[in-house]
DNA sequence: ATATATGTTTAAAACGTATTAAACGATAAT
DNA sequence: ATTATCGTTTAATACGTTTTAAACATATAT
């Protein structure tokens, strides 16, 4: 057996412990793991990868490579390449690992500050539209009140943390 | 219709709409959306509650109420509360959720980097243990080289991030 | 113009996870 | 001791998501 076989065994093996890696990473957020696979390949590749190679590498149908490429492009994960003399689309990974989580972090925190905003709003309306109430009522309103207080402290450390995160 | 059932009814919309908002939290983070709810209910109860009566709020079956109401007391998001004179189990929810939300990240947190150290081990020991290369496996094992590199740098401010987040 | 190469869409199937109902075990009341 | 009350476990089911294969659309080469 030829040495470089040897490296080309053990590298691979590494690669693919990588993917499996990101693989749960992708599961502790809730995210498909075949899009783990594909960024996985990606950035372990030293060239852009075209659909087809991506098809075959990881044993899919193109179905399912065409539409989770896609999921990655929307993220900023991958980006498509054009090369010279060639039909097909070609796909780099995004390196920077830090800046794709922060960006969709950011977007996402801001839908859902957005989100907080409104429910507040609809807490507040109706806790202060009531007027003469029995003392259980009394009570569950009180109750009410000190969870949204906390809720808004929590959004403004939300606000806080991304500002921070965003500096390191 | 007396004022109070406006208040019941627009608190308990409300409350609705809360618990809507952290199953979709959960969605995020690929968390079970029951254990949203159970938290839910339990976080904006002005008392603890037994086992049969988030069954009874919740729909749901006993098994599952048990199941996941465990799985919630191991994160420290509820904890179970004696109760004079009843025999059943009472749960209450821990009301610092920056809390639940930092040790949850901080043990996942060590769980990962340590994992991360024995895949760059692996790979360390993988591109030093090779000798005559072709120029395509010269490249190769530089670009592995590269992605380590990141890696780890990933790894030392996943790190900082942490520790930022904890002083907050 | 036609055929070929490519990426996308879609309806059906495969798959994994969540949920249930029922059996079970343990504890406390009678 | 027996019965009633709880919580847990488990095997089967329901459910949603992912994946596929095939039809489709589009563009390029011949």
């Amino acid at each position: 057996m030829k040495e470089t076989n040897v490296m080309e065994n053990s590298l691979e093996k590494a690669h693919g412990r990588f993917i499996n890696y990101i693989c749960s990473v992708c599961d502790d957020f809730g995210l498909n793991r075949f899009v783990a696979q594909l960024y996985g390949v990606l950035y372990m590749s030293d060239r852009p990868l075209s659909l087809d190679e991506l098809t075959e590498t990881l044993e899919a149908s193109k179905g399912n490579v065409s539409i989770n490429i896609r999921e990655l492009e929307k993220w900023g994960a991958v980006r498509k390449i054009w090369v010279k003399g060639s039909r097909k689309d070609y796909y780099e990974a995004e390196l920077d690992i830090k800046k794709i989580f922060l960006s969709k972090l950011k977007s996402s925190m801001q839908r859902r500050l957005g989100e907080v905003s409104g429910m507040l709003d609809e807490f507040n309306e109706a806790v202060s539209s009531c007027g003469s109430l029995t003392e259980a009522e009394k009570n569950r309103v009180r109750i009410t009140k000190d969870r949204l207080k906390r809720i808004e402290e929590l959004k403004a450390l939300a606000s806080t943390a991304l500002a921070l995160l965003e500096g390191v």
